[in-house]
DNA sequence: CATGTAAGTTAACATTGTCAACATATGTTT
DNA sequence: AAACATATGTTGACAATGTTAACTTACATG
């Protein structure tokens, strides 16, 4: 926080300042109802700075949402890449790493998928986003050329992965997958469900 | 539409004209931004009218996404009395039920599962919202007695198939699975997969 | 140095959620 | 039946938000 005074009149880098002092506060706050203003008022501006460079609030949203998916790209890969794909197991330590991303960042990850950014498809459709859903893809591929997967339209298969991960993600997230309610590994169980459907 | 003159000046059923309202509203338009005082106009009634019967904005949403979980539950156990579950394939016809419902309401599915409700877990924890879960460990269970399901945890079990469903349901929604991106039949393949996981 | 442009500010506007104060039906008690 | 309490409407206000317009300031380029 700096003063007025010595604050110059252009911030220097607005657009950045306000994206990270979003994702912040994302993950400050679990529910955090996003406004302009807050943000604006955070970054030390004053509100309708955003405008200068976002073209409206559903922008700025965007923004941020595909952000969250390239991180997660870099979450898989990095989880990938710290084990060799030998193990018939080889998929849990990406489908560990993406759970965990939803769980350390639940706000963005809902941000990532709720309608609040725009039209949903626009943000999905997006190069960004299809690179982390392409992580996915071509590790299945590399697992059916190592035979350890089951041969089949590899798209097919990572749409299976993708949907149980992001629904697993969300039912967690909602604090539905409680112990008592679901037994107490529900989540492994769901992930070695979709294994004995993936492997070879 | 009735006359200022001739309506009387209690409406007689606020609560339930209210909650139809907004279905309708849900349906007609895909990405309504859900505002009270346009609710209360097209119910014809005053914008502080809605307070007489929700605490406020968040109350009317859950309560509203909660009759969609009845109405998913509903069209799950139609499904699976459609036909008896003799085949190893049992499960497809709730599955595709399932899918069926998030494609003719998807404002509404959305609702039930961003978080826009109030908090999500107040929704998911309810019993209405339960009840639809509840549906699905049954229909597991009985397949496991009549030996056409692995035998494992069948709450494991619901829960793989739930977060596949949703996240099918998520991803179809937002037009992601275009069949250039995602091969013709993502959604067949990705249900094949859980099968193979299921099944005995 | 002049001047155009990018990047800030302030001031307004319509809308929204919400609340308080008031009005009108309905039902209950005497 | 009269009186009153309660449920259910209405109106009018309030602060907050997204957004735009008009104005200012810093910087860059001729």
């Amino acid at each position: 926080m700096q003063d007025a005074s010595d604050r110059p009149y252009h911030h220097g880098d607005l657009r950045r300042a306000l994206i990270e002092t979003a994702l912040a506060i994302l993950q400050e706050e679990r529910g955090w109802q996003f406004t302009l203003r807050e943000l604006a008022r955070r970054a030390g501006v004053s509100h309708a700075a955003p405008y200068k460079h976002f073209a409206d609030k559903a922008a700025l949203l965007a923004e941020i949402a595909l952000i969250g998916f390239e991180k997660l790209r870099e979450a898989l890969l990095a989880a990938q890449t710290a084990q060799p794909a030998n193990d018939r197991d080889a998929l849990l330590p990406a489908a560990r790493a993406y759970l965990g991303f939803a769980r350390r960042n639940p706000a963005l990850y809902r941000l990532m998928f709720g309608a609040e950014a725009g039209e949903p498809a626009a943000v999905h459709l997006d190069d960004r986003a299809r690179g982390a859903f392409a992580v996915v893809v071509e590790f299945l591929e590399r697992g059916q050329a190592a035979g350890l997967i089951r041969k089949r339209e590899a798209l097919g298969q990572a749409t299976a992965c993708w949907a149980l991960l992001h629904g697993l993600a969300m039912l967690e997230l909602d604090g539905l997958l409680l112990r008592e309610k679901v037994g107490e590994d529900a989540v492994e169980a769901a992930l070695a469900t979709l294994l004995e459907g993936l492997a070879a």
